[in-house]
DNA sequence: CGCCGAGTTGAACTGAATCAAGAAACGTGG
DNA sequence: CCACGTTTCTTGATTCAGTTCAACTCGGCG
C-alpha cells in the first residue's frame, strides 16, 4: 500500500491537498538493524513503511530486550507518544529488513495538522486505530495463555512470525524464547 | 476538575468557543453500579466524570467480569473505539458510585469536530494521551510481578484501591483475587 | 572445516492459579 | 438496632504453566 493510499483509506483528502501533503515527505532508505530512533531521543521524524518492516523495543533493567510492536509494511511507525508530545522516546525504533520508509518532521505535521483540518481528522482516526490494536494485544497478553497469544500474534502479523529472530517474537508475546520455541514445535 | 478546565488544559479554547462546546453537554447523574453501556451496543455518548468514577469491563467466556479500565474524576470514560468508530463496544461501561456526569453524543462530537479545528486538535491530543496511558499499562502487566503490579495500579489510579471491590482491582491487573489480597497483607 | 549465533530440548524450580473453607463487612427487613 | 443472608475478603494446601539454567543441535559463513 502506497501512502497516497494510505492517506485516502482514512480521510477523503483531495488531489492538490494529497499532492501537498506528500511533498512534505522524505522518501529514505534505511539497512537491516539500523535505529531509527535510540531510547531517550525524541522522536523527531514518523516514518511510512512502504518497503520492509520494523520493530519498536526497550531495554530491561537487567539489560534484556523487550519488542513492544512489529511494523509492517503499509503503516506508520514510531514512538506515536514521543513523537506527538515531542517528548523523550521510552523505545528504540529498529528496522528489520533493508527498508523503504516515508520521513516527516514534527514540525511539517505540525504545519499540515494547522493547515487542513481534515489532517487533524487523519491523525486522531489513526490515534484511535493505535489505541484499539494497543487495547487488543493488552486483553490477549493479560488473559491468554502462551498458546493463544501466540495463535493472536500470528492473525495480528501473519507474515512477521518467520521473518525475524524468534526472541523477538517472543518478548513481544511477554514470554521466554524457549516457551515459545515449545509451542510453536508443538503446533 | 471541570469540565471547563479539562477542556483548556489541552487547547486554548476562546470563552466563545468554550460556552459553544459546553452547551452540547448534557449533566446527568447516575446511581451507582449503574450501567452506561452494554457490552454490542454503540457507544452512542461519551461522560465526562466530574464527580464519582467508573470502569469499563467485559466477561470472559467462562463469565467472569474483567476490568479494563478505571476512570476516576476529572476525565472522560468511554469505549474509546466504540465511540469514536461507532461499532459495538466490547466493554461495559459501569458507574462505581453515585455520579454527576456530562454527557455528549456522537454526532454533537462530530459537529464540533466539523466546526471547530482546535476541536480536532483537542480529540487527537486526548486520543494520544490514552494511547501511552494503555502502553504504560501494557508494560505493567507484561513484565512485571504481581507486587510490581499493584504498586503501578496504585500510583496511576491513587485514590481508586480502597474504594473499589477487591475482584475489580484484581481483574484489572490480571491476577487473581487471593493473590492481591495476599500481596495487600504482606506490605 | 570449525566457529558462532540462533534455535531446540530437558530437568528442576517457582510465582501465581485453583480449589476450598472460613471470617469479616454490609445492607435490608423485621 | 439487631438478626440474617449475601457479598467481599482472607488464609491455607495443592497444582501447574511457564521460567530458569544448562546442554545440545543445526545452519550459515569466515
Amino acid at each position: 500500500m502506497t501512502l497516497e493510499d494510505f492517506l485516502i483509506s482514512y480521510v477523503s483528502f483531495s488531489q492538490e491537498e494529497l499532492n501537498d501533503i506528500l511533498e512534505n515527505f522524505t522518501k529514505i532508505e534505511v539497512a537491516k538493524n539500523h535505529l531509527l530512533i535510540k531510547e531517550g531521543q525524541v522522536c523527531k521524524n514518523i516514518y511510512f513503511i512502504e518497503e520492509g518492516m520494523g520493530r519498536s523495543y526497550y531495554l530491561k533493567k537487567d539489560g534484556k530486550e523487550v519488542t513492544q510492536w512489529f511494523f509492517g509494511e503499509g503503516v506508520f511507525m514510531s514512538s506515536a507518544d514521543s513523537f506527538f508530545k515531542q517528548s523523550p522516546s521510552y523505545y528504540y525504533l529498529e528496522a528489520l529488513d533493508d527498508s523503504v520508509l516515508y520521513s516527516i518532521s514534527y514540525g511539517k505535521i505540525e504545519t499540515l495538522l494547522a493547515k487542513y483540518h481534515k489532517m487533524e481528522t487523519f491523525v486522531r482516526l489513526l490515534s484511535i486505530d493505535m489505541l484499539a490494536k494497543v487495547a487488543s494485544k493488552l486483553n490477549a497478553i493479560q488473559f491468554q495463555t502462551a498458546r493463544e497469544r501466540y495463535d493472536y500474534m500470528n492473525s495480528e502479523f501473519p507474515d512477521i512470525s518467520y521473518r525475524v529472530p524468534l526472541g523477538h517474537i517472543a518478548s513481544y508475546l511477554g514470554m521466554t524464547q524457549e516457551t515459545l520455541s515449545r509451542i510453536r514445535h508443538q503446533a
